[in-house]
RNA sequence: GACCUGGUAGCUCAGUUGGUAGAGCACCUCCCUUUUAAGGAGGUGGUCCUGGGUUCGAGCCCCAGCCAGGUCACCA
């Protein structure tokens, strides 16, 4: 391993340490008592205190010295004097293990008075410090100025990606982002439980990947030998458990899809689905409208939120508008009542690509998304699908080519989708059949599989229900106005990071000869070479395990290539 | 998948027409007992993403690739 100059001298005063009799790694429990926040909400002149953290900053002034030490709810300010932390004659563990031998990054734990500096400052008079834990690694030290300007900031989202760790320790802001995650689902239960919903676990690892249209991670199950699927969504299992008999179940689901990546998309990602029986589509935009406005109000204390430049508002209720009115009202063309032709000339009229294989559906939501969608900003409910596109939806109770689903748009974007639930098994029974055959026929969008279980459970009887489910990744993006999902994602995806090879003495040989001859002779290869029989044995393999080179059998001899 | 931008010290970034690799912070040594982007003096630190090519000479120009971000396309 290739260290740095940094690195070193860490690893230099490690061993100091140890050679002091100090364990940089020690196992004991340390008795905090305090936290940085607790400190400032209470401050009482002269109390004694316990606390813990990480070194983050220290202004050395001969025999004292200010720092900062940073908890899991902020930084204090920790005041080191010599003559305080060492009563006796010996100095040392001021001027060696506090002013030589530590470093920002490392944890200790301080036992210290509180006091005001003649700034006003609170601060912590160090009466004893332990070392808890040495850190090897330098960290990058972002600091504010006077004006509260970041200076030296650690932005390389590569970097903050992939070491989110070390994003997390310098960059508040960032850790902010996860607290407010995590307050939306402790939000998002607690309105739930309120209302006597049951949160459920069902099965991730599914023989049939259902409820929804996309391509899924295939793994296999080796003792039962057969192929096994991450789930791309919950939705039919929630299902069976309303025919169960549950009023009401939901579940916070990681969801897996097997497609690109983007700004707003990553492989894994977490939907909410609830269902609850007796209830339409009308009353769950009443129930949304209601969720989400607690919900903005518990993770930001206020219903509105910034997106960039919008300003939206989670206040209930929301405007509901149907498709059609949508699309009349921004083309100024009436969908309702038109045959198929009719709208595939009116789409082509507005200079929307189309073509042949899209059905009436297909059209409808071509216009919609091209020339509507991105008009709401404000969260607004747009009712009343196509049939086409919703093969778990009922129909409409007023007309049969129209289904009762509505979807949530917020800032031209979708963040909930909810259904009166299909729950006639015959009626399911055929749209699965139908999806089979688009699917036959080469239509990747179409489910190629039928959960014929889940039309058991339906044959049953399922209670009238109505069932939604929220994109998490993406409400939380604009409750903390990040236009990257890759922000709200603790650890994103990223693709992995290449090892540098690292070679043996005799590896390095062999590969500088195989360089200038590959392709060569095995034979050959070891007698250029010059090494015994067993060191030739493990530098060519060594080679090939780490995939620089490559063995071949090409009629009688062993041929050695470069990768 | 296409295009655009970027990759230089631990971090943030300069780098002239192709001519010995730079700054601030951090780090190391020294001074400094209520500072706060502490201060003062001196110093160390580089696979310029990788591999080829052009050239007397490449961080810079050309080709290929890797990684990231963005825009678009595709996909919910």
């Amino acid at each position: 391993m290739q260290l740095s100059e940094l690195e070193i001298i860490r690893r230099e005063k490690l061993n100091q340490l140890r050679e002091r009799g100090i364990n940089p790694y020690p196992a004991d429990l340390y008795p905090v008592n305090n936290t940085s926040k607790k400190i400032k909400e209470n401050f009482e002149e002269g109390k004694k205190v316990v606390v813990a953290g990480r070194l983050m900053s220290r202004r050395i002034q001969g025999p004292a010295s200010f720092a900062e030490l940073q908890d899991a709810d902020g930084r204090i300010q920790v005041y080191f004097n010599r003559d305080e932390i060492c009563t006796g004659e010996d100095k040392s563990h001021y001027n060696d293990v506090y002013k030589k031998l530590l470093d920002i990054g490392d944890f200790i734990g301080i036992i210290g008075e509180l006091f005001k500096t003649q700034v006003g400052e609170k601060t912590i008079m160090v009466k004893n410090f332990t070392l808890l834990s040495k850190a090897l690694k330098p960290l990058p030290q972002p600091r504010v100025d006077a004006e509260g300007k970041v200076h030296d900031a650690f932005t390389d989202p590569e970097q903050r990606y992939r070491q989110r760790y070390a994003d997390l320790v310098v960059n508040p802001h960032v850790k902010e982002i996860f607290v407010k995650r995590t307050k939306l689902f402790n939000a998002m239960r607690t309105f739930f439980n309120e209302h006597g919903y049951f949160e459920v676990e069902t099965p991730v690892l599914q023989p049939i990947p259902g409820g929804a249209a996309a391509r899924p991670f295939i793994t296999h199950h080796n003792s039962l030998d057969i192929p096994l699927y991450m789930r791309i969504a919950n939705e039919l299992y929630l299902k069976r458990l309303i025919v169960g008999g549950f009023d009401g179940v939901y579940e916070f689901s990681k969801n897996f899809r097997n497609e690109g990546m983007d700004r707003t998309h990553n492989p894994e990602f977490t939907a909410m689905e609830i269902y609850v029986s007796y209830k339409d589509y009308n009353w769950m935009m009443d129930f949304c409208e209601q969720l989400l406005e607690f919900c903005a109000i518990q993770v930001n204390g206020t219903s509105k939120a910034t997106f960039g430049e919008h300003q939206i508002d989670f206040k209930a209720p929301y405007p509901r508008v149907t498709m059609a009115e949508s699309i009349k009202h921004f083309t100024g063309f009436d969908i309702t009542g038109k045959t198929e032709d009719e709208i595939r000339k009116a789409a082509m009229d507005m200079k929307i690509p189309v073509d042949e294989t899209m059905g009436k559906g297909k059209l409808i939501d071509e216009i919609f998304g091209e020339k509507c969608e991105g008009n709401y900003i404000q969260p607004t409910f747009i009712t009343d699908y196509p049939k086409e596109m919703s093969p778990l939806c009922k129909e409409h109770r007023d007309n049969p080519e129209l289904t009762e689903r509505f979807e949530l748009m917020v800032c031209g974007k979708e963040i909930a989708n909810a259904y009166s639930e299909l729950n006639d098994p015959i009626d399911q029974r055929e749209r699965f059949e139908a999806q089979l055959k688009l699917a036959d026929r080469g239509d990747d969008e179409a489910t190629a599989f039928i959960d014929y279980d889940f039309l058991r459970a339906l044959e049953y009887g399922m209670p009238p229900t109505s069932g939604m489910g929220i994109g998490m990744d993406r409400l939380i993006m604009f409750l903390t106005n990040n236009p990257s999902i890759q922000e709200v994602l603790f650890f994103p995806q990223m693709r992995p990071e290449k090892k540098k090879v690292e070679m043996t003495e005799d590896e390095k040989t062999v590969y500088t000869l195989l360089k200038a001859n590959a392709p060569i002779a095995l034979e050959e290869l070891k007698t250029q070479s010059g090494l015994s029989n067993k060191k030739w044995d493990k530098a060519i393999k060594g080679l090939t395990a780490s995939k620089v080179a490559k063995v071949e059998k090409t009629d009688e001899v062993l041929m050695v290539a470069v990768l």
